[in-house]
DNA sequence: ATTTATTTTGAATGATCGTTCAAGTTCGTA
DNA sequence: TACGAACTTGAACGATCATTCAAAATAAAT
């Protein structure tokens, strides 16, 4: 069955999951092999490596997360209110049985010590959403003041994705939110 | 030559080096075997299994870091200057050319997916970690503003762990840091 | 000096790793 | 209908993985 080429995007979510889950290391090809369906060969005339796919997943797995930033302050009241909402997005994941950190995040961990590709590709994917906030919040506040709010988002969210997997730390988190961000219009405490 | 066993500590340091530095998958036992010129067969005789020796290295990590905190905290005038000293140590830390983030927190994010018993090894250390920094704050503050504040310290000590893996980003975080914690001791603005 | 318990040795094991490639299949084109 | 380019197939490759174990070596006990 030639010439029908295999659905592209729906390979790149389910190596998604996998490489999300698992990581580079912990994961091997003969699991995307049967995760997909595919053959090897397949595979590697598509995406050259595994490090080729890894990298594709991250890309589109990159692209998910800004527009996910993008709609959710375009859509806020404000840009405050929407990186509120962000927030608690981020905690309420991390409630879930199948919580997986951040897939940037896990892959700058796992692999920035080796300093190849894949480090400065996640690097600069983070970067951008730093930058992406930064543009956001200079909408409502002066120059110095965004780059500094963004980059203290920024060690929030990190800190976030990491405390997250402490046991019954929503809560917590919300409360250290409150005290590490608090000129955010936090809803009036519960 | 029996019965002159091998120097236990310094095996277990150089697994901390290295495990540390490529994470639990990426470190292949024939790396420690090559490393500390011991063979397979004392190795398992004396630490089980990879997991035992990964956690026997974990273990001694996080006694050198409580160890580190409270000597930090101990000998500072108060303890909002002791907080500032150590974090400003991890900030510095990040700007070294083997930095390698924190062994607790890349074990964190690196297993916690499986569930296994590193996980919540790593998850436990974790928690000791910030209930010590509680435990130091309850001499200046109550009871609620020693947690909260203890986890919002928890919080950004996390995100310099990922940010600190960023170009350039030290002078960044030492602001942030000043944002997200105007509560510590700040020495005037350089 | 001999025995015994403990530790080291290092080659070997079977499993799994990422990757390759010759052969087979399908489809657009002629 | 026949051809050739594009794609899939899946067995196979050598390398490396974590781990084992019988044999050798050592030090303490007798």
């Amino acid at each position: 069955m030639a010439r029908a080429q295999f659905d592209r995007s729906k390979v790149i979510d389910q190596s998604i999951k996998l490489f999300w889950k698992h990581g580079f290391s912990a994961s091997s090809m003969q699991q995307v092999v049967k995760n997909t369906g595919l053959k090897p060969g397949s595979i590697y005339l598509a995406f050259g490596s595994k490090e080729g796919l890894f990298q594709q997943a991250l890309e589109a797995y990159a692209q998910k997360s800004l527009a996910r930033i993008r709609s959710t302050l375009d859509s806020a009241p404000s840009i405050g209110e929407g990186i509120c909402t962000l927030l608690e997005m981020f905690v309420a994941e991390s409630t879930r049985t199948d919580y997986c950190s951040c897939f940037l995040v896990k892959t700058q961990l796992e692999l920035a010590t080796d300093g190849g590709e894949l480090h400065k590709f996640a690097s600069s994917k983070l970067d951008e959403i730093e930058a992406l906030y930064r543009s956001y919040l200079e909408r409502e506040f002066d120059s110095i003041v965004s780059r500094q709010r963004a980059t203290s988002i920024m060690l929030h969210i990190f800190g976030v994705r990491v405390y997250g997997y402490q046991q019954g730390s929503a809560e917590r988190m919300r409360e250290g939110l409150r005290v590490g961000l608090p000129w955010l219009p936090w809803t009036a405490q519960r």
